[in-house]
DNA sequence: TCTATATATCGCTAAAGTCCGATATACAGA
DNA sequence: TCTGTATATCGGACTTTAGCGATATATAGA
């Protein structure tokens, strides 16, 4: 659990938006086709407004970060956010 | 109190060492002349390793994100740790 | 096997961050 | 006013990050 990727991957906006998001699925992907339960799949933070290609590079920052899982299912990856790395690094945060 | 410049400030190993150590003066500081409830002089930093001029522009950043707070007095300039900006982030990344 | 869709990776450019030495500024004291 | 010390800022070299389009890979389905 390196905190320097974390705190790095932290450290762009849209990566926290995209942290963010993940926390309501139900709020922020309603239109997903694939049962929420199952993740929420790259595409669909496309809606930030960048090209496919960045948004895929944001979620392996992420992911690199061990602040999200993935699993692809068949053409799909779908990401979850990843609590017990998130838990564990507001934890070392107390004594920041 | 805005976050990104907290976050991007926090992305650097060095400004975190800098925080770390303002935590226990005492422990890390004890060689310097003037009182240590002064603050910290900038120079005593320099034992990171680095230049004087780089040293004085991650002190900058840790500022201007207020995480710590400066003080002038004489030709010294004494830095503490803001634990109000500190305490504000910490609770406002409870919801990450 | 061929086509279509989803995602990842590559190659590139632009912007931001890091670091340094040199210089400027602020202050103290002679 | 002059000198010495502490800190800040400037200018430039270098590295990293962010972004894009193009291409590669993976999978589904015909």
């Amino acid at each position: 659990m390196e905190n320097d990727n974390i705190l790095k991957a932290l450290a762009h906006p849209v990566r926290r938006d995209m942290l963010a998001w993940l926390k309501e699925p139900e709020k922020h992907f309603s239109s997903q086709e694939h049962p929420l339960d199952m993740g929420i799949c790259a595409g669909q933070f496309e809606r930030c407004g960048l090209s496919q290609s960045t948004v895929s590079a944001h979620l392996a920052a992420l992911s690199a970060a061990g602040l999200v899982t993935s699993r692809r299912v068949g053409q799909w990856v779908f990401y979850k956010r990843n609590e017990e790395t998130i838990a564990a690094f507001r934890a070392t945060l107390s004594d920041l």
